[in-house]
DNA sequence: ATCATATACTTAACATGTTAAATTATAAAG
DNA sequence: CTTTATAATTTAACATGTTAAGTATATGAT
């Protein structure tokens, strides 16, 4: 039943296959420490975005954060009931809310940003530090080109 | 509250953020046809590695497919029930069993291939073949790097 | 043959993803 | 000032992801 009626690629060989697949091998290593540090992989990402973005309306976080809305909603509910993130009404537009990273939440990030830092060296080590740059380049030329 | 106390890179920048948004940005135009066609995703990645590799066992699926035993059987039983695939007892041990793709499951993938085959043409106009396929060649690196 | 261990799933339980509809508030037009 | 339309979230409903426990079969050692 091999595939010869078409050009299909083998998937992992796919661009959206190789995408995947390497997003799963690159994030396999990491996981563990987010468990240890008592949050999600998407959690995770929310704490990210805040600290680089600083206080953020809930749109924006959730597109810089690659989540949907009701998942932000979720999310920050937990964030903000375990202390990691402040939640204030946006002093703009009564509809929105703009939440923030609390101290405890900086810290958090701080700790595990040792580790993916670490992590990161493993991989130029193994990869190549130019290589990985410029790879990382790529993907961003490419979703520039596509977008 | 900018970064500037780590060397931690903003989130859209990191390796696994960048692989993150580059496979959103290259599935936002694929996922309506799937719909279209009526598969999801996961259950199209189970469709297109069995046309890949031919009947298979459902532990070589679930990590060809980058999916969790659990949800293989529980899109399996889906795709079977709409009679896109077959499933056999393995012959070679009474334990597990075989899947493949039936006509009609065959026949929905090479109607969908010609899609995914046109959206690759124009990432590859949009992106420069060369440049595409050498991006796909450097994420195979990476695994194998990172393995 | 029997016991212990490992393997291939399946089931169950809960978190998260995802879409659509509901809610509340701003904004624009008349 | 109303009416209408648009925007920011939340709620609700259901699919899928994810981990852990359960079931049945195979494998290996005594």
């Amino acid at each position: 039943m091999k595939t010869n009626h078409k050009k299909l690629l083998p998937y992992r060989h796919s661009l959206a296959g190789a995408l995947l697949a390497a997003r799963e091998a690159v994030m396999v290593p990491i996981r563990p420490m987010l468990a240890g540090a008592g949050v999600t992989e998407q959690q995770w990402r929310v704490l990210r975005v805040l600290d680089d973005a600083g206080p953020t309306d809930l749109k924006t976080l959730a597109e810089s954060a690659l989540l949907f809305g009701p998942s932000v909603t979720r999310i920050l509910k937990d964030l903000v009931e375990r202390g990691l993130v402040v939640r204030q009404p946006n002093p703009h537009d009564g509809r929105g809310a703009i939440v923030s990273l609390s101290t405890t939440g900086r810290a958090l990030i701080e700790e595990t940003a040792a580790h993916t830092i670490q992590q990161l060296n493993i991989y130029s080590r193994k990869f190549g530090d130019k290589r990985l740059k410029n790879l990382i380049s790529e993907l961003q030329a490419l979703i520039a080109a596509i977008e």
